[in-house]
Parts: C-alpha cells; structure tokens; sequence
DNA sequence: CCAATCTCAGTTAGACTGAGATCC
DNA sequence: CGGATCTCAGTCGAACTGAGATTG
C-alpha cells in the first residue's frame, strides 16, 4: 500500500531528488566536486597529450628545480612506484606515442649513483607554459559559479582541510 | 617571468615542498580533500559494519519512502549494477556476514513485476540513527579546522559547483 | 517484437604492496 | 652488512560496460 512510486500523498517523488541529508554533507560535496575537477582536468589536458601527473611533475621540477625520484614523488604525493611511468612518458622513451620529444631528462646522479636526478628541459619548460594555461581554463570552468572573491575563500578553507590531515 | 614563485638562487630544497601552484590548485585540493574524508568515512562506519554506499542508499529510503532499485541508482549516485550487492548486504541476504538482520525489504512490484521495490524497516529505520551520529562524527572530524560559519560556506560554495556541473 | 528492469560477469583506471637489482 | 633508490610485477577496491533473464 505504502509502494507509491507516483505520489500523489506527500510531496518529494522526483526520480532524481537527492536528499537533503546527503547533499549538505561535506564528505559527499569533496567527492563529488573531486569527480568533476578530475574529468575536467583530464578533459582539458588530453587535448595536449598531457595527464595531471605529468603536469603536476613538471610543474614540482619547475619550482623546486632538479630532483630525484623519491623527492618528486613526495613533493607530487604520486606513488614512487606510478612515477617511473610518468617519466617514461616525459622523456618519450615509453612505447606507443613516439613522440619522441623529451620534455624531462634522467640521468643518474654522479655523487650517488643510485638515484636519478630528473631535470627539466627547454622543451619541457615550453610545454610546461602551454600547460598551464590548459589547467588555468580548467580551474575556471570548475569555479565557473562563483566570483573571484569565493574562490579564494574556497580554496583557503581546502588548504586548512587539507593541512590539517596531511600532517599524519 | 612571471612564474617565479621565488627567485631564490639555490634555496628552495625542501623534501616535502609541494609547490605553490599545486597547492593553490582547487581541482588539486578537491581530490585530496576526497581522499581524506573517504578515508574518515569508512572508518567510522566499519566501526558498525557499515559502508558510505549502504548508509547513502538508507538516507534515501528515510527521506523519499519506497523506491525502486532504479530510482534508488539515480538518487544515491551509486551505479545500478552495484546497488544489487549493497541491497544484498543490507537484506542480510549476502554470503559470509550472515548477520541475518534485514534493513530494508525488497519485494516485487505488484504493478510492475520487473521492478524491485525496496522498502525501509523498523530494524534499518533504528540502525539509521546510529549511522547518522556516525556520520555526524565523520564530518565533525574532517571540518575540525573550521567554525561553523565556515563549515556552512564550504558546503554552500561546494553545492554550488555541484549543481553547475552535475546538470548535464 | 520492443522497452524497462534487475542481475551478473568482465573490464578499466588509479593507487598501493612486495620483491629484486643496484649502489652507498 | 644495513639502508636507500629505482624498477617491475601483482594486488585491490571503486566504478563502469555489456549481455542475459524477466516482465509489461
């Protein structure tokens, strides 16, 4: 009796009503608001061939200057183990595309020869500017509905979330 | 030129410096901002036995009565083919846990024999509220940081970015 | 026959774990 | 030897796709 899928009873039927309960709860918000800026993101990036690793790598070499694999790892938080890829395509010696550009270099560091020390080309820091405008166009279509002064305020408040559980 | 952050000559070699582009990134931020409140989330709700999917798929059934499996996908989110498993975990009907308690009903149709209703019960009605404290907890926990008029423009900004973007 | 619904098997992309190889 | 680094293989949960089965 109670199975009403039109309801003609009490209000709130619409197929695609979210509740209220989930839609102001801010785990669910992050999630979501995640997916959009990730499928954006990838979105703007594929049209240059690029993934948000690679910029976020070339954008840690650009800022930090050269560095080692465990570094960029921990300053890009990806997985040491995910990093060797994403070199491998920056330096254009991963199967497939055959660009053949390289945008960063690897060679072993002469004072410790376990690790590679990864170094930012010309050509790479070219790319990298192209790069960032892409991501500039992403970050204004996700922050599309609000002002200026809103997405400072949003990401200043992400910034104190996210401060606050990185320090494990 | 203008992508100096700082024109320090040789300084800047902190292990764990994320670059200030990287951090300022709101697409960077929300993405970690879900991983850190999907990691909150289910460990509280493990505490009870329970999952983001079944506590999503509750609050819906509370807030928008009876549904069909169908509208239950559409409201939650969750894809329809893994809304059969979260429905089987909370009839009590899956394999291994054998907790017997049935939260919710799921009985066909009389007007439309293809579909599944799917009816709240007493049981999962109680087991709800325990689950919301939970959740409550899990929100409190990942907003630590903020007051709460921050904790509300988060959510506002946050529900404005969703509706912009989830209106395909 | 066609359309909708539920169900299940398989696939994909992302992130992690563990072990081997190399070098200090 | 211990310890750090890079690399590769495999694992794992989350999310999706496609097809079969059932019913209207």
């Amino acid at each position: 009796m109670r199975t009403m899928p039109e309801p003609d009873r009490h209000g709130p039927t619409d197929p695609s009503a979210v509740p209220a309960r989930l839609r102001s709860l801010a785990s669910r918000l992050l999630g979501r608001g995640a997916v959009h800026a990730e499928r954006i993101s990838n979105a703007r990036l594929a049209a240059a061939g690029a993934t948000r690793w690679q910029y976020a790598t070339l954008v840690t070499l650009r800022d930090g200057g050269p560095a080692s694999q465990a570094t960029l790892s921990e300053r890009t938080g990806i997985h040491r183990s995910d990093m060797v890829a994403v070199l491998s395509g920056l330096t254009g010696s991963d199967t497939g595309t055959g660009t053949g550009t390289a945008y960063v270099r690897r060679a072993p560091d002469p004072a410790d020869r376990r690790r590679n020390i990864v170094t930012l080309t010309p050509a790479g820091r070219s790319w990298l500017r192209t790069l960032d405008q892409l991501v500039d166009e992403t970050q204004d279509e996700l922050l599309a509905p609000l002002t200026p002064a809103e997405r400072a305020e949003l990401v200043r408040l992400l910034q104190r979330i996210d401060d606050q559980h990185s320090a494990h």
